[in-house]
DNA sequence: AGGAAGATGCAACTTTGTTGCAAAATATTT
DNA sequence: AAATATTTTGCAACAAAGTTGCATCTTCCT
């Protein structure tokens, strides 16, 4: 893993430094999405709080990842796939949020489906996010 | 539409005030979605900060209005239609946000598509934001 | 009109996000 | 491997966004 992050942060041409390796592992190891909040908790004692919005601003830009829109106002990011290049994404896949659990997964399976707008409007993007209860605790039941 | 104000008002066991009445004003002439920035700007001389909170809390908690997600990670609050109840939404269209403008309006006209979730998933709510050029914005072309 | 319940405004506070700059770490050159 | 150039980091100070407790004022009901 720790060759990984290395290749990716190379590849993207960026330093490699302990608060992008240290944040790179922690979205690997999550499979799913992260708000800074999340991140930040967890990065807290190793690295300041402006280290962490930076880092993930750096992130954002290169397209390593991507934000997440969430209606309660809070702010997600997730890994991109490799086809997203600098300032250009390509997520056109579904997130879903966890009413009970909270998680937030990218669906890479669920594409987002084209609608078509009335006349004179202009598409550029489109976010889909559908919440409910995920696989995990759909399955528990009773929780 | 002082009538219909009132009326959403009591149907919705709310007590009638100054700043409810003014925020569901806003609301009806807008025809859209209203970020909480708007909402305050335009009433931040009669209401205080924490009113407006308060007051859009409240209708959220009714089912009155529902918050959007974009993909800036702005919250947007649009008004609900009539089938909204407490606490069960069904805003099944889509919203689209200007790039330009900022305006958000709600397609009324176009729903939101089926979308089959992997197995497991138990879906209650899809939101759908699409971003690019309005109708308006997308003719005066230059700007 | 009067009293109970609820809504408002204020002040103080927490949380979240931003900026400039000096110090430290990383990369590059020789 | 050392010296230099380039980035990155942490700090401090700040700005913006959101929350809470409490006293005061409104609204509602009889």
């Amino acid at each position: 893993m720790q060759e990984t992050i290395q290749n990716i942060l190379k590849k993207n041409l960026l330093s490699i430094t302990g608060s992008r390796v240290k944040i790179l592992e922690l979205f690997l190891a999550q499979n799913g999405a992260l708000a800074h909040g999340d991140i930040e908790k967890r990065t807290g004692e190793k690295f300041d709080r402006v280290t962490v919005y930076r880092t993930l601003q750096v992130f954002l830009n290169k397209g390593i990842i991507h934000s997440i829109p969430t209606a309660d106002n809070s702010v997600l990011y997730a890994l991109c796939k490799d086809d997203c290049a600098e300032g250009h994404h390509h997520d056109n896949h579904v997130h879903f949020v966890c009413d009970n659990c909270g998680n937030t997964v990218c669906m890479d399976e669920v594409t987002v489906p084209l609608i078509k707008l009335p006349n004179g409007y202009e598409m550029r993007q489109v976010e889909m996010v559908v919440s409910g209860r995920c696989k995990v605790c759909a399955a528990g039941k009773g929780v």
